[in-house]
DNA sequence: ACCTGAACACCGTTCAAGT
DNA sequence: ACCTGAACACCGTTCAAGT
């Protein structure tokens, strides 16, 4: 729930409706920049001048870019927080798995770019495995489980497959909607496949993606080897 | 293959065995120190002085830092052909499918901070998914697949539930390796776990992790779902 | 042929100073 | 209370100059 500051950072209430700065509107902003430019070119002066303030005023509301980049992942868990969770209420443990997956990829679609930091900056906890590493997300999981009767060895176990195959599935597909940065490094000749033949034979075939389909397919099955307890 | 330089990079030989620099010491160095330091440590200039030399001089050899670290991926690519193909011949499709896992699992967990890169760097070509992303390797998985009777589509089928998979559970084991830089943020509190019951009750069983038997479990029901074709 | 020094434009971050 | 200017140590990268 945002970044944690040193010290009494307390808020009493704004003036007004002013132009003042914000954490949440720090976040929400590089979050946009990412979305839009990619993790390595937001930088503090940057994205202080998108807010029409120097750079140096940022640290006032964030205590360094690391942080900030972990602020950004948290804005995304929020955001995945509200596509599943609000105001929702389940039939089955399977319409609940089911819709938690859609979820986090809905979340992962949008944010393509800021995806791979979900999935890839070190946690501060061990029990947080990316890509669902919001605490108030993981003790919903736990406790919509249990609500459907399984008990807290086969909640875990559910929790860390699920984890695994969101993490599998989504960062391959938006690692395919991430471009290389400009210029993209030459589009790979068909030269270069000459000493690969069947890649060359096969690479339209490998191109070809049909991530949601292989998405659900997958699901589909992961949600069966739950329901067969061969999980 | 290494890093491509714009032009013509003539190797007539180093004269003696001189201390001289050479692009594959540089990017063997390059990997040594993020697998030590990690990714964001890694500079030109300290890559220099580890070599013993001005960061400049490293452009004689490498066009630039990103190409760098692309070139480290390249590298623990090549030691995953290695590892997983000199010199072997596989009695079935499912004990290839089975070695090949382990291999990659192997190259992962002896380079853990590398992994990431290997699993988020955006690749030239959409056919090379994450983390299997060498032509060599690929052209060879695709070969023995064939070998074995697999016909084209059905081996791009296999390479892409395979690609994912490794994804998924590797990346999951090796963020867990990875550790935070110094200081560690905090080793949360059990006081932030207030607000958070079951994370609390079942933090000892989140925080256990058999990636040896997760991962040959998950693997097993890959290899049969190839089986029954029902991939 | 290979490396370096100096330089440039840009970082993250700190802190005293302004309003 | 909140932002800025100036400063510091450090980046990646270029290029003329040294050997």
């Amino acid at each position: 729930m945002g970044v944690d500051m040193p010290e009494g950072t307390k808020d009493p209430a704004p003036p007004v409706a002013r132009r003042t700065l914000d954490q949440s509107t720090i976040l929400r902003e590089a979050a946009r920049f990412i979305d839009t430019h990619g993790r390595d070119r937001l930088t503090m002066r940057r994205l202080g001048a998108e807010l029409g303030v120097e750079a140096m005023a940022l640290y006032r509301y964030v205590p360094g870019r690391d942080q900030l980049l972990d602020g950004v992942v948290e804005l995304v868990m929020d955001e995945l927080y509200e596509i599943t969770m609000t105001g929702r209420r389940f039939e089955s443990w399977q319409s609940y798995l089911e819709q938690m997956a859609h979820g986090v990829r809905t979340a992962a679609v949008r944010h393509p770019r800021i995806f791979p930091l979900v999935a890839t900056r070190p946690s501060a906890a061990p029990w947080l495995r990316p890509p669902l590493r919001s605490l108030r997300w993981v003790e919903a999981f736990l406790d919509q489980l249990a609500s459907f009767g399984f008990d807290a060895e086969r909640s875990v176990q559910v929790y860390r497959s699920f984890a695994t195959f969101l993490l599998g599935h989504l960062l391959l597909e938006t690692a395919t909607y991430d471009e290389r940065p400009d210029p993209p490094p030459a589009p790979l000749e068909p030269d270069d496949l000459a000493e690969y033949p069947r890649i060359a034979r096969l690479s339209d075939e490998l191109s070809e993606a049909e991530f949601a389909e292989e998405f659900d397919d997958a699901l589909e099955d992961l949600i069966n080897r739950v329901a067969l307890e061969r999980l």
